[in-house]
RNA sequence: GGCGGUGUAGCUCAGCCGGUUAGAGCGACGGUUUCAUAAGCCGUAGGUCCCCAGUUCAAGUCUGGGCACCGCCA
């Protein structure tokens, strides 16, 4: 049995569509997921949507829908996206399905049984518009945002999580563990949080039905259902198999779970301490990511700046999209989308540099070769260097992506690209084809061209999967990502045999330009 | 208001424990080549390392203060 590599992304929220940000944990955790693959681990990848609370309620009942009509259309959109975007996920998990909400009450009875959940009734303001109680920042002069009204106190009973009991466990195993949550900077906000309490207390984890029907209902008290996090974020565990499927343990002792910097709370805090107090392991650790910037303003959709995968995927082909997000993004960091940047980059590193360079070797293989790889003559320094670039790019390509440091990984990889142009235009094949005694000379150069190419197609194949298997296929060897073991098959030259027929074919990635709003 | 982060070439960013003339990629500019997607390759461009003060033989790199932006909390 191989090593076990699983990985979750976030568990959406199903009031919205996906945009970039969302987007972007999926396309980090599916490259990641396609690499762990292609170095033989028993990968397991989960995404998945969070269908139930206020919000989707409110939803379906603005469109005339019961929650579960309209959760089933907007899931069906979001499994629909990222099928179509290509995404090797292992798992589309929806929180409405029965093993969920097994999961779900069988988590609420463990805490509930271990005495960790209390019954409480409490007064707040309650707003009869949003139909919730309102915190500070729902109001203003004393009125509701929304709805411009006074709200009105109300008592209410509910269940809350003992949260804080588990704080100083949850300080110090952070301090023990510093690789549990990275990168640090989200570790230390997170030790920060608990340590000056900042308003942190106990979670409420219910709602009473007769107001939010739409949710698991507690199995210790049926007037309530779970309310939020306590539901959502038991899916990381119920994807791994718990509690019933053996195995479960294995796997989840491995499991990553991959977040925005956004929902850094429910999942450095909310989520250890559940898991503490219901007397399970913790997954093996948690990495935050930044939010993407658009044109330098924030994401929100009431700016309408929202930029949907689907759009940029007709416009230009989701290759350029993902390579600029995987690219563009240091890991953990915020960083700004534009197109015009996208284009610009995607244009310089895919179209010149790398696309380039596939176009004048296999150009040249089929002029100078038959279109066919080649049989090289005694090489020298130059295709050691080549040689030496491969295993250099496979050892950083590894190393990176196992810290998630997806653009370092693709810095490296293109270092490879780099020098395998600056060997062609050494080499000179083009001259040293028209003197019939440099033969032998032409053969060894887009032999060692054929074979770096190679490297480079294996090596791109978790970040641009499409176009990797293109290449393989005008290479010859389509089959070549079933077989491979990376990062040590990177650098093999002796997969790609002489007289292996290739395949000129068009340009792998043409240039864009910028196509204008309408 | 509290806590934390960020502020380095036009743009995006590297710069670990303080130490030779501050780096990379992209863009720009110049040169060169023609196998190739008007691509490649070579070279150049000189930015008060946000500001002020301090510690030190020596500070983007440490300390204090200030400014700007961001995040979390209140």
């Amino acid at each position: 049995m191989s090593r076990p590599f699983v990985l979750t992304t976030p568990i959406y929220y199903v009031n919205g569509l996906p945009h970039i940000g969302h987007t972007y944990s999926t396309v980090v955790a599916d490259t990641l997921a396609r690499y762990h693959r292609l170095a033989g681990e028993d990968v397991y990848f989960q995404t998945g949507v969070d269908e139930h609370g206020e919000k989707v309620q409110a939803a379906a009942d603005a469109a005339g829908e019961t929650p579960q009509a309209y959760t089933d259309r907007i899931s069906g959109q979001w499994q629909a996206t990222w099928d179509a975007l290509n995404l090797s996920h292992d798992r589309f998990f929806r929180t409405t399905e029965a093993e969920s909400k097994a999961a779900v009450q069988v988590m609420a009875q463990r805490v509930w049984d271990a005495g960790q959940i209390e019954f409480r009734e409490y007064e707040g303001l309650y707003c009869v518009g949003c139909e919730r109680f309102l915190t500070d920042r729902d109001m203003e002069g004393g009125l509701c945002k929304d709805h411009e009204k006074a709200p009105e106190p109300r008592r209410e009973a509910n269940y809350f999580f003992k949260m804080s009991e588990h704080f100083s466990w949850l300080a110090e195993t952070l301090e023990e563990n510093p690789d549990f949550l990275q990168p640090t900077r989200y570790r230390n906000e997170v030790l920060a949080m608990i340590r000056e309490g900042s308003g942190l207390e106990d979670l409420c984890i219910s709602r009473p039905k007769e107001r939010l029907s739409w949710g698991v209902p507690l199995p210790f008290d049926e007037d309530y259902v779970c309310y939020v996090w306590f539901d959502a974020l038991v899916n990381y565990l119920t994807g791994c198999g718990w509690p019933n499927e053996p195995g479960w343990e294995e796997r989840w002792r491995e499991c990553t779970h991959l977040i925005g910097k956004d929902i850094l709370k429910p999942h450095g805090i909310y989520w250890p301490t559940m898991l503490h107090a219901a007397g399970l392991p913790l997954p093996k650790g948690i990495r935050v990511h930044g939010h993407w910037q658009i044109e330098d303003r924030k994401v929100s959709k009431s700016l309408g700046n929202l930029i949907d995968p689907l759009v940029m995927k007709e416009r230009y082909g989701f290759s350029p999209f993902r390579y600029f997000m995987l690219r563009e993004m240091s890991f953990g960091l915020d960083s700004s989308f534009a197109e015009d940047a996208m284009i610009e980059r995607t244009n310089a590193h895919l179209a010149n540099a790398l696309g380039n360079l596939f176009s004048r070797t296999l150009n040249m293989t089929a002029r100078y070769s038959d279109a066919t790889v080649p049989t090289p003559g005694p090489t020298g320094d130059e295709e050691a260097r080549v040689r030496q670039a491969a295993a250099d790019a496979a050892t950083a390509v590894d190393k990176h992506l196992r810290a998630f440091e997806t653009h370092l990984a693709l810095e490296a990889l293109f270092r490879l690209v780099d020098a395998a142009n600056r060997y062609v235009d050494h080499r000179e094949p083009w001259k040293a084809a028209k003197d019939p005694e440099r033969e032998e000379e032409v053969r060894t150069t887009l032999y060692t061209c054929c074979q770096a190419l190679r490297a480079i197609a294996l090596l791109l194949a978790p970040f641009l999967p499409d176009a990797a298997v293109t290449m393989l296929e005008r290479l010859g060897i389509p089959d070549a990502l079933d077989t491979v073991v990376l990062p040590a098959d990177g650098e093999r030259w002796d997969a790609l045999l002489p007289g292996t027929p290739t395949t000129k074919g068009d340009a792998l990635f043409p240039r864009l330009e910028l196509i204008e709003d309408a």
